[in-house]
RNA sequence: CGGGAUGUGGCUCAGUUUGGUAGAGCGCUGCGUUCGGGACGCAGAGGCCGCAAGUUCGAAUCUUGUCAUCCCGACCA
């Protein structure tokens, strides 16, 4: 009965298969379940409330900076899919497509919208006319579709549920200021909302969305060592714009295009948290996007008062705090497993020794530490111990990050520690398409990022090619 | 899209070699006793064995086809 002991046998230890015990812990904690079309997932009410507590924190973020919620079409004309040549390269290979109306036959067949760039664009095509009207900085949230030959809950799914954000401006300064401060929302919604440490940086050339000029991404890494790419936010300066014929009449009266942009992020992020936090138990949840954050356990909930006593105290930290009050006829010892599996950061037991002294225990699921405290500091405690969780699931994600970092220079070093263990490799860079390839070849690494800040004192050589040096990157395996 | 594996109550699986009309554990329903780390007893419900042809007196079991899922690679929020 030490302190080993898997409390929860259902679900594959972390270590033993990281893979199988991520879809245990997506399956058993509630959070989808498959549906009959593969790569479509259901997203369960436990899943579908963490997402919800993740939009409404963003979506409140992009309204405080101007952006406004619209709805966009479901489905692209082919035509309309085709303007951008290098977008069309890009998403071609995996849309669905709708190609009968009942029982007719299109005239031109649908794409279902894998991201809604061309949308936006013949959109603002239509209603753009002077710079007056700029910026436009609008966001949707909704779901797309590609169709994917490998999918994973969460990870990758051949639907997804995201948000896009798809902004104009008259300057390009403009656009790549809003390029940037959306990262820099993103960025910190995951180190402060989320508890994850994350790298933000640029992408390379072969690794930028398909039309963009410029993406920029945010960078996690997951218990195992390999890579998330958690959201991008992209430049597009005015291809899009010349491609889709969005103009307007600037302050010289004459005609210019509106330089461009879009960010999003998507349900991805839940595996991001799953990944980086869980443990052999289950989900370990973020305070700032748990269902609830505290779940109340009665103890000998048939005997005189208890009930009562759970029930006074779910009313007073609702005041705070999201709140759950099991008094379900499951076993206490069940509902211990129950929620551990399902993350909740803190659990109240309070049983009839507690109410005879006036205290209850509060146990945290990260450390499983358990706190006596007085029900008359009650909120204070709590508050403490949810802010230390954060801070330390948050150190715990940093050290993981940390100890699977290093700077190497040479393929040799490169190779043997790519084999050695799951990480993220810093090294110089020629900047060739070639030597990203080789990497790939022959350490099996592919670019991650150019990280911001890290750019400069770049005196050294490519190790791949040997060449002059130009931009450090990081390199990973990823999801 | 290549390589490998698997389809049997809600879930995990046994039964297939040697054809004879389907089982276990968990879960679920009802009642009672329990309740500070996944409780127990009793009584129940639930499956034309992925689908379709074929062989046979008879198919979960043999044959052929087909569909789906999972794992490993190549491609990707």
């Amino acid at each position: 009965m030490g302190k080993e002991k898997k409390l929860v046998s259902e679900i594959t230890s972390r270590d033993v298969d990281f893979a199988q015990w991520f879809t245990d812990i997506c399956t058993k904690a509630e959070l989808i379940d498959y549906s009959t079309v593969k790569g479509f997932t259901i997203m369960r009410p436990y899943g579908q409330a963490i997402w919800e507590n993740i939009t409404k924190s963003l979506d409140d973020k992009f309204k405080k900076t101007g952006h406004e919620n619209v709805a966009m079409p479901m489905l692209i004309p082919e035509s309309l899919l085709q303007k951008e040549k290098d977008h069309v390269k890009g998403f071609a290979p995996e849309v669905a497509w709708v190609t009968h109306g009942g029982n007719e036959k299109l005239e031109e067949r649908l794409c279902i919208r894998p991201t809604s760039e061309t949308l936006f664009c013949d959109h603002w095509a239509h209603v753009l006319q002077t710079y007056r009207q700029l910026p436009m900085k609008y966001n949707q949230w909704c779901s797309v579709v590609r169709w994917e030959k490998t999918t994973r809950p969460f990870l990758r799914g051949r639907e997804f549920f995201w948000q896009e954000g798809h902004t104009i401006h008259e300057t390009p300064d403009e656009a790549k200021a809003e390029t940037l401060q959306m990262l820099d929302i993103y960025a910190d919604f995951y180190e402060k909302e989320l508890n994850m440490p994350i790298i933000k940086g640029q992408k390379t050339e072969s690794e930028k969305f398909a039309g963009a000029e410029a993406t920029y991404t945010i960078e996690a890494m997951m218990h195992d060592g390999k890579a998330l790419q958690s959201c991008t936010s992209h430049y597009f300066g005015d291809g899009f714009a010349r491609a889709y014929e969005v103009k307007f009449a600037d302050r010289n009266n004459g005609i210019s295009y509106p330089f461009q942009t879009s960010w999003g992020i998507s349900t991805r992020s839940i595996g991001a948290i799953i990944m980086s936090h869980g443990d052999d138990d289950g989900l370990i949840l973020p305070p700032a996007i748990a269902p609830f954050q505290i779940v109340i356990i009665p103890i000998a909930q048939h005997k005189e008062g208890v009930l009562e006593k759970a029930a006074e105290l779910k009313t007073r930290l609702e005041s705070a705090y999201r709140v759950k009050l099991d008094d379900s006829d499951n076993s206490a010892g069940w509902k211990f497993s129950q929620y551990e599996m399902k993350g909740v950061p803190v659990r109240l037991e309070i049983g009839p020794k507690d109410i005879e002294n006036n205290q209850c225990v509060l146990v945290r699921r990260d450390n499983r530490e358990k706190i006596v405290v007085s029900l008359d500091n009650l909120l204070a405690e709590v508050a403490k111990v949810l802010e230390d969780l954060q801070r330390s699931i948050y150190q715990n994600a940093k050290a993981n990050l940390d100890a699977r970092t290093q700077s190497l220079n040479t393929m040799e070093e490169i190779i043997a520690a790519s084999q050695a263990k799951d990480g993220f490799i810093k090294t110089l860079w020629c900047g060739s398409e070639e030597c990203e390839k080789q990497m790939k070849e022959q350490a099996g690494l592919s670019s991650r990022c150019m990280p911001f800040g890290e750019q400069d004192n770049l005196e050294g050589v490519c190790p791949v090619c040997g060449k002059k040096a130009s931009h450090r990157v990081i390199w990973g395996k990823a999801y």
